[in-house]
Formats: structure tokens, sequence, C-alpha cells
DNA sequence: CGGGTTATGATAATATTTTCACAAGTGGTT
DNA sequence: AACCACTTGTGAAAATATTATCATAACCCG
């Protein structure tokens, strides 16, 4: 027992959790542009959130800043990112290579933030066999072997709605607790399995709600 | 004063609001499957909610439906479309015909849901004039006007990280309220304006939070 | 080296959101 | 017509989340 950690994963709120990543990525900005020390306040002003509810979001994981000066943006950065498990890099295998599939394949924003597409996989056999990039597309059946060679611990799912809830059970079956789910629709998982929806759709439905209106 | 609505946009807490096109999914999936009437039980059992939270939502915007029996799925769809402002279309403009604006382009998701792209933009002199789809490359002096001439409400920013921001800004400008933003940033915008942010990376960040244990 | 200034970390006060619990309505059955 | 199984809508309570406050620590500067 060295003394360091006493960051309790389980009573951190989830939301929390959320905002997390956004002050990695401020910090980021910030080391990038040279700036030693950031305050609550500066941070607040460029993520348009209150002080109170950084520092309150912060003192969750322990006490980086100093009084009167703020926190030290490398080393919270540093932090953070531990806290998150940035530091390491993680293998995500992708289903589904139709045309979005591709996209997400040949995103250049994953691998520079530790995330590896390791493996792809479709259900067509016409889609199996072919080359994408650096990876060979894998028929499902070598989906349960190949997460487990590979230690996939995430699995980012692009493969039509219809399809889509078969497709994380099975994911769920091979032991994959995160799931980056790009279909439209809401999938049902088991408790302690974390999924993201990526729904444009969504998120520009919430939007017209306050456009209607006018 | 006919009586209808008595829907107070100012007073729905956020949250709600951006549960409501789940739900507008969800029962448009049941319409398909030809169910007639759903209990807040059975949505709440697809969704993975509380039955209490949905009656709750629901009760911001009216009584739809019966006690003994549930909801009707046709008619609660109807009004929750109308509640969102989905029983148009809305014009949408891109903004950045990279690899991600074409995408973004070619994604056959939006139109059938009522949202079409109607014009796109780049700041590339050698972007400007190609045909993407139905659409021609158009260059950032003319976004004030088309925007305009087109009704165009929401925007959707494609744009590398770097230029976001200044994008946005010119968004703003021309009165577009609602973007959503696909670049890796944290946008500041003056209240009233509506963004939501698609970063596959802040959810994948999010997730190894629980992830790293292990 | 000490007074002035600043911003944290902790806690208290609010505010918001979710859940609970139940009266009351519905439709079917006997 | 009385009963029953079911489910809504909604106040009230509980749980969460956000914001405000403040004692105190760290730094600066003359």
């Amino acid at each position: 027992m060295a003394g360091r950690s006493d960051l309790t994963e389980g009573d951190v709120p989830e939301v929390v959790v959320l905002r997390l990543p956004q002050y990695v990525r401020a910090l980021a900005d910030l080391l990038r542009r040279n700036v030693q020390v950031v305050s609550s306040q500066q941070l607040g002003a460029q993520l348009q959130m209150t002080p109170a509810q950084i520092r309150k979001d912060l003192s969750y994981f322990g006490r980086f800043g100093k009084q009167g000066r703020g926190y030290p943006v490398n080393y919270l950065l540093g932090e953070l990112r531990q806290v998150l498990g940035l530091e390491r890099t993680w293998n995500t295998c992708l289903i589904g290579t139709g045309r979005l599939g591709r996209a997400i394949i040949s995103y250049p924003g994953f691998t520079p933030e530790g995330f590896n597409i390791v493996a792809a996989f479709d259900a067509a056999s016409s889609e199996v066999g072919q080359t994408i990039g650096t990876l060979v597309v894998q028929p499902f059946s070598d989906l349960d072997s190949t997460i487990r060679e590979r230690d996939i611990r995430i699995g980012i799912v692009a493969v039509p709605a219809n399809h889509a809830q078969e497709v994380i059970d099975q994911l769920v079956k091979c032991d994959v607790s995160a799931i980056l789910n790009y279909a439209p629709i809401s999938p049902q998982v088991p408790e302690g399995v974390h999924v993201r929806n990526i729904d444009p759709i969504l998120s520009l439905q919430s939007m017209t709600f306050y456009l209607k209106v006018t």
C-alpha cells in the first residue's frame, strides 16, 4: 500500500466520468499551447461550465491544484489520463464493413488516441477476405477466438439496425463489455456492459424541438 | 383558443427532450411490427428505463395513455413527432467536404428522417465546384446568402478541429442555431444556440474508465 | 519576510431529476 | 351490475447533481 490511489471507481457518478474526457482534451490543448497552469475559472470558460463543477469533479479523484495558483496542466492531464485508463492502448474490433464501417476504419482519429482497430468482421461472404487498409475482413465464426487472442475489450458496431442487437449479444458473449454502437437502435445489454451510441439522427431530433417554434 | 396545446417548451427539462427521440424511434419500431398499444412497462423494458420515467416524461406534453391499456402507439408517435418538430423536413448544410464530410453526405440515413443536406461548403478552392452526389461544393463566401435563401436552420460541421470554432462562429452569425458538430472540440456558442457533438473518441474514453481496472 | 491576492478543496445550500406509491379510470368477464 | 386485472398520471419523497460559500494554503512583490 504505497498510499497513492484511493480512487474508488464505484462511487463516481457517471455524469462525472462522461465529463472527464472533455477535461483531458481541454488540457491537452492547453499543453500544446504551452500553458503551464490553469485555474478552474479558465477551464470553465473554455468548456462552458462553472468553475465549481470542475473543482468538484476533479476532487473525486484527488487534490491536483494549488490554492492561489490553479492546476498544473501537465500534471493534471497525466492524472486524468491515468484515471480514465488512457495511458495504454486499447484493441478494438469493428463489426460491419459496409460504407459506414469502412469510413470508421479509415478515420485517422482513433490511433493517435490509443484506440486500435485490430480486426474487422462481416457476415457477408462477399466481404470476408477483402482487405481494408491493413485489415482483412474476417467471418463471424472467428469472432470469439480473435477477441480473446488479441485481448479485445471494445467492440465497434457498424451493422444495419436489424442486425445490431444480435451482434451486440455476440460481443457480450465474448466478454466484450464496452461497445461503441453506430447502429440506430437502443441496444439492450446486461448490467456491467457499457454502451455509447453514436447517433446523429437522435442528436438532430433533439435540437429540432427548440427550432420548431419559430 | 382551440384548447389543445399548452406544451410550454420553456420548462421542459433538457434531459427529457434528449430522451424523446428515443421514444419516437421505439414507437416507430412498434408500429412497424403492427403493435397497436404499448404500456410504459413494455416501452421501459425495450429502452432499459423505468416505466415511471417514461410516464413522467410523456406527462410534460399531454395525457396520451389510457389507464388499464397503455398508449396507442400510432397516436403517441404522432404527438411526439409533433412535439419534436418532426412533421416537416429540415434543410441543413454541411461545412467541410473532406473524407468525413463526404461520408456524411453519402450517409443514407438523414433523408428518410426528414433532414436534407441541401448545400455543402469548403474553404479549399480545390474542393469548391466539385460535385458530391447531387451537391456542388460552394465557397464560404456563399454561406450567408445560401443559408438565408434555402432557409437552413441546422449546420453540420465536419471541418478539422483547428477550424471548427471559426466555422461555428460563422454559422451562428448566419442565425443558424442548431449545430451538429463532428469536430473534436468543445465549441463555445452563445446561449440560445444548440450544439450536439458527435465524438467517438470521447465516448470511448468514457468507457475505458470502467475497463481499466481489470 | 510579511501583507495582499488568488484560487483551491471542502462543505453547505439549492436545484434538478428520478423514483415511489396510489387514487382513479378502463375494458373485460361473469 | 359488481368485480377484477391492469395501467395511467401525478403529487410527494428520495436521490442526484449543481452552485455558492468560505477557511485556508500558496504565491508574489516590494
